[in-house]
DNA sequence: CTGGAAACAGGACATACGTCCTGTTTCCAG
DNA sequence: CTGGAAACAGGACGTATGTCCTGTTTCCAG
């Protein structure tokens, strides 16, 4: 007797997107599943059947919505940049460019649930670290071709770009429990002038 | 009617024992107390005298174990060596040659804590911050000294310590979701690379 | 010796949480 | 038109969890 429309993929995203929002600031052991329903107007039945276990949202999570994240701030600035010493720059400021435009610190999506899942369940810090894998694959491809290009000084290209991941990841992390942006502008500066040494 | 024995600094300490274990391993919020109720022998009655709340412990825990653990780890290493590269490069080694020693690669206790625990309580926040700034500052303190005995090259120490600790953190951070010390080795040489630059 | 505070025992209690179940509505293939 | 699967509604259910409460024991000051 009500004008109620099915919208499978709306639903999904909305549930997506508030588990996104929540498992990233508050963590995903500390999220209670009724705040979900609550932001994403789901009712406990809907909820179930997009997502039948927390684990299920959890690696929804992960591999739709924290992948996407880490593909628009960093694996697509580093691939379209000339170099990837311009294009890890890039991601750098324009991160840091958000922190600063709004007022709270946000840790990096993949890093803050990495940590949390690492000692919960083997399937989901599987889908984490696969993603840090392709997040170091891209600036490490980058860094080979600049390489072959004679644009760079030696150095190994794994290592590099793992080294590049962990400035980042641990910047942030810094930079959230202080609440305060300034360190990863620093830890940027410094990333740059390691990259360009020798070159 | 029993050989009971009040023992309240030994009971304490198996208290924060069992919570940082579990806190770093599991998570703040994913470690039920009565996990650490059985792991500690406290009854709930002993368990609620030491600790009223959960968030206590977890403060307790950070200020106690946490604190001791980078004091261990890297603020007495880098304090004792004879310049801040070698201090880094020692603590970097110990901590790489523990991880292979063991199967399992535990993250940073402070970094792992620290974004959990970031999005939930802002005294707990602040606690975690406090710590990464006393690292920093031990780190910065050994970069100064060595700028002033020219035993470096110029840049700043602030930035630089906040380098390092942003260089670890993501380190074991990408080392933990892949379970892969290796990662920790390779940051820990692209470090010691950038602290030797132009030296 | 003794009183009182600290330390500990053991469990109750309310609630919050994840999951599941039954029924209803929407939607599209045939 | 229609049957059936998918999508959704609404809530129950069992359990796990943090906190609190009452009573008992230990320990030391006075």
């Amino acid at each position: 007797m009500t004008g109620r429309r099915n919208d499978p993929q709306g639903l999904r995203r909305r549930i997506l997107d508030a588990a996104f929002d929540r498992f990233v600031a508050r963590g995903y052991a500390a999220t209670p599943l009724q705040d979900l329903r609550a932001e994403s107007g789901a009712t406990g039945g809907a909820f179930a059947h997009h997502f039948p276990t927390k684990k299920a949202l959890a690696l929804a999570v992960i591999e739709d919505r924290v992948a996407e994240a880490v593909a628009r701030a960093w694996i697509e600035p580093v691939e379209r940049a000339p170099t990837a010493r311009e294009g890890v720059a890039l991601a750098f400021e324009r991160i840091a460019a958000g922190l600063e435009a709004q007022g709270e610190v946000r840790g990096c999506p993949l890093n803050t649930l990495a940590l949390e899942v690492a000692g919960q369940d083997a399937e989901l810090s599987a889908a984490a670290a696969a993603l840090f894998a392709r997040w170091r694959g891209a600036i490490a491809a980058k860094l080979r071709a600049d390489l072959g290009a004679g644009r760079l000084r030696p150095l190994d290209p794994e290592a590099a770009a793992a080294f590049v991941v962990a400035a980042y990841s641990g910047a942030m992390a810094q930079a959230r429990a202080a609440q305060d942006p300034s360190l990863l502008r620093l830890c940027a500066a410094e990333t740059d002038r390691w990259l360009a040494a020798g070159g």
